[in-house]
RNA sequence: GCGGAUGUGGCGGAAUGGCAGACGCAGCAGACUCAAAAUCUGCCGGUGGUGACAUCGUGCGGGUUCAAGUCCCGCCAUCCGCACCA
């Protein structure tokens, strides 16, 4: 009897053994494998059981890709810059750099009691110069290309925060960060054109082999949409109001317009009469935050008193503003339909204006109206020369038509706005901007960067819209690059998101300091073939990544145009009852204690085990007690067995080529979930049959232990030094094949229905013929086989099922 | 409102249209033990029956099929995403 397993011991054992000799080597000629995951944040809280999750899926793809022969790129690094950093420090009332730092240490001992195949000496940290010297770069060659412009304008505001957000970073109308309710300020901004990229960010999903849920939160994020910008002449002015509406089919049905209180245009159109209700509007607009807009179950709106002109039949229609038209989409302005838009049917009966069908519904009109008819489907009527014509198919034509009349031109509109790149708080990447008075804005020259962040007593935000930076002049003051005139350094920083857009690139050439990347490096090693993170970043992260990595291939400093071929969510794992883990909840489950008690190997396991890796979970600590009996189980198992010299049986070769074969399917599947439970069904197999024979065989032992690397990989060593091997595992042995022939079974049992309800077994050949099963089904099924059988199914293997009357 | 995902024992979950509940947790009983822990063995969806067995059972209602957790149609619930984008 071998000696009882100690976790303690062994994995000890095995972590130096690893440090003293990696196992992952790059020898110049194994094929790249890139596996990533999505870095962390290091918090203060570190780490719980639901971020090992993504860790331990990650590593076991990667120990599984080297067992198959590849050098795998899988390194760690730090997003430390940003928000919670900050507030941390402001909390607690330590330097955001102490913090970071303190926090980055301890979330690297948890990180490395994983005991993933991380390459440490690629590790990135976005706060250090060497590396934000490279996100500024990237900034300066987005200015120099047009594509980082500065705009005032108003944009979205966190009051708790104190600083600007992007579009992205509100949700449901509350900051991303710290759920308070997010107002517009207006405020000179860095802008990012990420608008530019819209059509290539959407056509290159198709690319992607990612979760159809995000590339399809991702399509709706840009929001394409084909119509047509039409143009209404105001009447008695010299003025007209151009719209942007995706249904120029229906323009003869537009009895009324509806301009944005935002719009240019609104306070010029009101008369004399209107014209105190109109400003009332317009101030009420501007006071009202977007929560209360959304929560609007009722339209309102004011008449301008003015009327613009129906170009197409030169009918008047008056003139409304209203806040459910929106100033930053289209023109701001939109031509109404009541007949077939919703929105504008319940403006129009609520305000008694007039609604006119164009298109016939089952080919004739709608008497008294309830709801719009919304679809494009069916003639057009009402509609002057375009009656007859079918709506689906002048959808598609009207914007040609409309441009040939000179009336309006064809348009194309995203819902993607330019990226708000402007934060006004302390921890983060400056800006590398000069502002001069003579010369404008103007870049750091690029041997002036890094734009090193100074240090600073005060770093709270000021809320003013001013970053903190701007109350330091030593550092502010400075001199035009161009004209060497004083000049004043932008004091914005960027966000968070500025350099995890594209730390990926860095890892693998991340001590070069003339050029963020080698190209000869970056097109060796990306793009990532694997990444793994949650499902939170879907239009966060992961469109910037893709964004940069666009703008970065067109400058040529990559020659791939996607940072990530393959994504990969993990669900996420909760406290009981699918609670989110948080300090507040109180439920939060370290990985620390369970190491110590169960030891990594089976911790790991356990995470695999608690459910499809894709899905949410919710932890349990009492399940890992199983995967810890199993995993003594099977070193009992196999070092009891190597002290032994047990002749393989033909039972024995069948269970192991069986357990090959579907192991490895089902991490092909990502299945990680049953690859677990496969372990455990197999073993227990092995371990019948070793009650009976004493053990089971080298080979087997061999062949299983290999297979269990990636998951257990401390355990596999140390069976695998016990079975007489004197090098790695991962180094030695390679991911077992198995032979089909080898596995194949000469008989099977198999049920036998009548009318499709089981009512007896046999065991026949696999390969019997129908003749033979059903006369041994009979017999089985003695007096219960029906007397008049109308119909006898046999499928070999699978079922026998007899229909009668 | 629109879109997506999910729904199976006390619990986590398994099941290329072919014996529902693998595997594990918890529980119960037994073995070992002075005892406990650990370990091992057995039982473990409901109802009826001492029992072999019968019968019902994968959110609900229909349908297709020799056969449905799985496919189709219509609902319900929960979670997630988007949310007046004209």
């Amino acid at each position: 009897m071998a000696a009882a397993y100690n976790h303690k011991v062994v994995e000890k054992k095995w972590r130096g053994n690893w440090e003293a000799h990696p196992i992952n080597v790059n020898d110049g000629k194994k094929p790249k494998y890139y596996c990533l995951d999505m870095f962390p944040y290091p918090s203060g809280n570190g780490l719980h059981v639901g971020h090992w999750r993504g860790y331990v899926i990650s590593d076991v793809w990667s120990r599984y890709k080297m067992m198959h022969g590849y050098y795998v790129i899988h390194p760690m690094g730090w997003d430390a810059f940003g928000l919670p950093a900050e507030n941390y420090a402001i909390k607690n009332g330590v330097h955001p750099r102490i913090s970071t730092q303190e926090n980055v240490t301890n979330i690297k001992r948890q990180i490395q009691d994983i005991s993933a195949v991380y390459d440490w000496d690629m590790e990135v940290n976005t706060t250090d110069p060497s590396f934000y010297k490279w996100t500024q770069w990237i900034f300066v060659q987005m200015f120099n290309k047009g594509l980082a412009y500065e705009k005032e304008m108003p944009i979205n505001w966190c009051p708790s925060c104190k600083t600007g957000l992007a579009n992205e970073e509100v949700v449901n109308g509350c900051c991303e960060r710290c759920h308070s309710e997010v107002t517009k300020k207006n405020l000179k901004q860095w802008m990012l054109k990420i608008t530019a990229y819209a059509d290539r960010l959407l056509e290159d999903l198709n690319k992607l082999d990612w979760p159809e849920k995000v590339k399809k939160m991702q399509s709706d994020w840009i929001g394409r949409s084909y119509g047509a910008e039409v143009d209404f002449k105001v009447e008695g002015k010299e003025k007209s109001i151009t719209v942007y509406t995706t249904r120029p089919d229906t323009l003869h049905g537009a009895t009324f317009m509806v301009l944005a209180p935002e719009h240019a245009l609104a306070k010029e159109l009101a008369t004399q009469e209107t014209q105190k209700d109109v400003e009332d509007y317009i101030y009420r607009a501007s006071t009202r935050s977007n929560i209360d807009r959304m929560q609007d179950k009722e339209k309102t709106g004011v008449f301008t008193g003015s009327y613009a002109v129906n170009p197409l039949n030169g009918k008047k229609v008056p003139i409304w503003l209203s806040d459910y038209v929106l100033a930053d989409y289209g023109t701001g302005a939109i031509m109404c339909v009541p007949a077939h838009d919703d929105r504008d049917f319940e403006f129009a009966k609520k305000f008694h204006l007039p609604i006119i069908q164009v298109i016939a519904k089952d080919g004739k009109e709608i008497e008294n109206m309830e709801v719009a008819y919304t679809e494009a489907a069916g003639t057009m009527i009402n509609s002057g020369d375009w009656n007859g014509m079918e709506s689906a198919v002048l959808k598609k034509e009207a914007p040609a038509i409309i441009e040939k009349m000179g009336v309006g031109k064809k348009k194309v509109n995203y819902k993607l706005r330019d990226w708000v790149f402007s934060r006004q708080r302390y921890w983060g990447e400056p800006i590398p901007i000069i502002h001069c008075d003579d010369c404008g804005c103007v870049a750091v020259p690029e041997d002036q960067l890094p734009v090193l962040l100074p240090d600073v007593a005060r770093y709270e935000p000021t809320g003013t819209g001013e970053s903190p930076l701007a109350a330091i002049d030593e550092w502010v003051n400075t001199t035009c690059p161009k004209c060497g005139k004083p000049a004043k350094r932008e004091t914005n920083t960027m966000p968070q998101w500025a350099g995890s857009s594209w730390y990926f690139l860095r890892y693998v050439d991340n001590k070069n300091d003339k050029q963020l990347v080698s190209p000869q490096r970056a097109n060796q090693y990306l793009p990532v073939d694997m990444y793994i993170g949650g499902v939170e970043h879907a239009v966060l992260h992961l469109l910037y990544s893709r964004f940069y990595t666009k703008f970065l291939n067109d400058i040529g400093a990559v020659d791939f145009d996607e940072p990530f071929t393959k994504l990969f969510n993990q669900g996420m794992i909760t406290g009981k009852n699918g609670v989110k883990m948080s300090k507040s909840m109180g439920n939060v489950v370290s990985p620390d204690d369970l190491i110590e008690d169960y030891g990594c190997d089976a911790l790991r396991m356990y995470e695999l085990f608690v459910g499809p890796p894709e899905m949410d979970a919710e932890w349990d600590d009492r399940g890992i007690d199983g995967v810890r009996r199993f995993l003594t189980r099977f070193y009992n198992l196999v070092s009891d067995s190597a002290e032994k010299n047990i002749v393989p049986t033909d039972e024995l070769i069948k269970i192991r080529n069986k357990m090959v074969y579907d192991i490895t399917a089902r991490i092909d599947n990502f299945s990680l979930n049953t690859v677990v439970s496969g372990f455990m069904e197999y073993t227990n197999k092995l371990l019948d049959i070793a009650k009976n024979i004493g053990g089971i065989d080298k080979d087997t032992c061999n062949v299983i232990v290999t297979l269990l690397a990636p998951f257990a990989p401390h355990m596999a060593e140390e069976l695998w030094e016990i079975l007489g091997h004197k090098k790695s595992i991962f180094i030695e042995n390679s991911w077992p094949t198995y032979d089909e022939e080898a596995m194949k079974d000469d008989t099977v049992e198999i049920a036998v229905q009548v009318n499709g309800k089981v009512k007896g077994k046999v065991t026949i050949a696999v390969d019997a013929s129908k003749d033979l099963a059903m006369e041994q089904a009979k017999a089985v099924l003695g007096d219960k086989c029906p007397n008049n059988i109308v119909k006898e199914i046999y499928v070999p293997g699978k079922i026998i099922n007899i229909v009668g009357k």
